[in-house]
DNA sequence: GATGAATTATAACAAATATTAGAGTTGCTG
DNA sequence: CAGCAACTCTAATATTTGTTATAATTCATC
């Protein structure tokens, strides 16, 4: 268990510093994150944090940990169909005003506290519309990656992803990251069976393209892998939104 | 061709009584919903309306006919991550300010006009939201869908969608509706080869599931399968935003 | 360090989907 | 209505992915 004043003082500085990427925030907005990040609540591993259909929780800033987005099937088939990471946001994007559109779980111990209003306008107001942004081309590059990659290809992409996200809130250290995912786990977000996945990975590792060993993630050559795979780097610009 | 005349009045009544659906519209709304829509566009099947990385267009309302939203890989690919259909918005929800984040191509004759502007907090407003909340949910159901579902549940589950959608606006039916997409471009949509599309919709019309004729498709037991594929009915409400 | 549970790895086999090729069918156009 | 092009259908075969079972390894806890 995380004692309270080391739990907020460190990531939240990450999730400020990551919002403050996406818009130029006021001090008076500064000031109110740091306000809510100090309302932090604790979720451990596994934890449900709000179920598919369930009454939606306010706007949500992830402080530290990963949370999956999930679908259910009646027969017990498992989808998830997108990541929040730590320092970024979500709530409104994966819900509507009366109910969840995915059940969210945290996947690791998980350190959260629910977002400030934003008024229209303002730069708090970019950075949630930007976030809302990245939502969507999560959802449209997953559609693409369960449609139309093999597993090789869909390992590879979403590892890229993952990779160019914690980059850019300063979360990776070169070309590699902390993993906290289960290959099971990973598999469910692949639309791959763990068996099949496990072997593909070991198919990657033999071929030189990544390392997978103990919680860590290295990809060798990230470059070439997106070149290979026709990634775009899909960067939000300032001003994007919407 | 379509002559003018005949070519603006009949859909953009459609297109109206769907927005309607959505929100209570104002008597000046409704005026400039027409307005906008005598200035309509057309463009030929098969034709590019909006390619992906593009200066996006302004929000649209689709007047007549069905738009595909796909992402096309360098090998020349293709996956469809969604659908517009006649009396539905799209633009923005497939856009970022900067650029488009798929290409958008006419799958039949279409007409189209430019979405009036909606002030903050407008039933026009709202309605425009909860068409991006659709959107969001269709991409959900895609990733779920073609994640986790074998080819018949797939098919199932898309004609399903497309059925309920069309009910809403009025465009089927009972339970069948006109289908303009070609057998190859239906696969593309669900992520399977031509040929194991066609197979699989064999089986379902030997199971009596469906058929699929001419252009039309009739789905004979809708609850029945949408009881069997665990399909929610996830209705938009009256509020529903963001 | 020893123990047990969870995770990861491997193999053999089964099932689903892709590929290739070609034969029907439909629908448009002259 | 003849001819052509696009689309649909079918079959044989190859490849990918899933399933089941079990062994090896890791990790947390004592």
């Amino acid at each position: 268990m995380l004692s309270r004043s080391y739990a907020i003082a460190q990531p939240e500085q990450a999730a400020v510093r990551r919002l403050g990427s996406l818009a130029r925030l006021s001090e008076s907005e500064l000031r109110r994150i740091a306000d809510a990040a100090a309302q932090a609540r604790y979720f451990p591993a596994r934890t449900e944090i709000v179920r598919e259909g369930a009454e939606p929780a306010r706007p949500t800033l992830l402080l530290r940990g990963w949370v999956a987005h999930q679908r259910i099937l009646p027969d017990g088939r498992r989808q998830i169909v997108g990541f929040t990471l730590a320092g970024e946001l979500f709530g409104r994007s994966w819900s509507c005003q009366h109910s969840a559109l995915t059940s969210q779980v945290a996947l690791d111990n998980v350190v959260l506290c629910t977002a400030p209003e934003a008024e229209h306008g303002s730069g708090l107001s970019l950075a949630y519309d930007k976030e809302r942004l990245a939502h969507r081309l999560q959802l449209i590059d997953n559609v693409t990656r369960l449609g139309r990659m093999d597993a090789r290809e869909r390992v590879c992409d979403l590892l890229l992803e993952l990779l160019e996200r914690l980059q850019r809130s300063g979360e990776a250290e070169g070309n590699t990251f902390a993993m906290p995912l289960t290959q099971e786990c990973f598999a469910d977000a692949l639309g791959l069976t763990p068996v099949h996945l496990n072997r593909t990975l070991q198919a990657c590792r033999r071929s030189g393209d990544l390392s997978w060993r103990s919680g860590r993630v290295t990809l060798h050559d990230p470059a070439g892998l997106a070149r290979n795979l026709g990634r775009k780097r899909n960067r939000l610009q300032r001003g994007d939104a919407i």
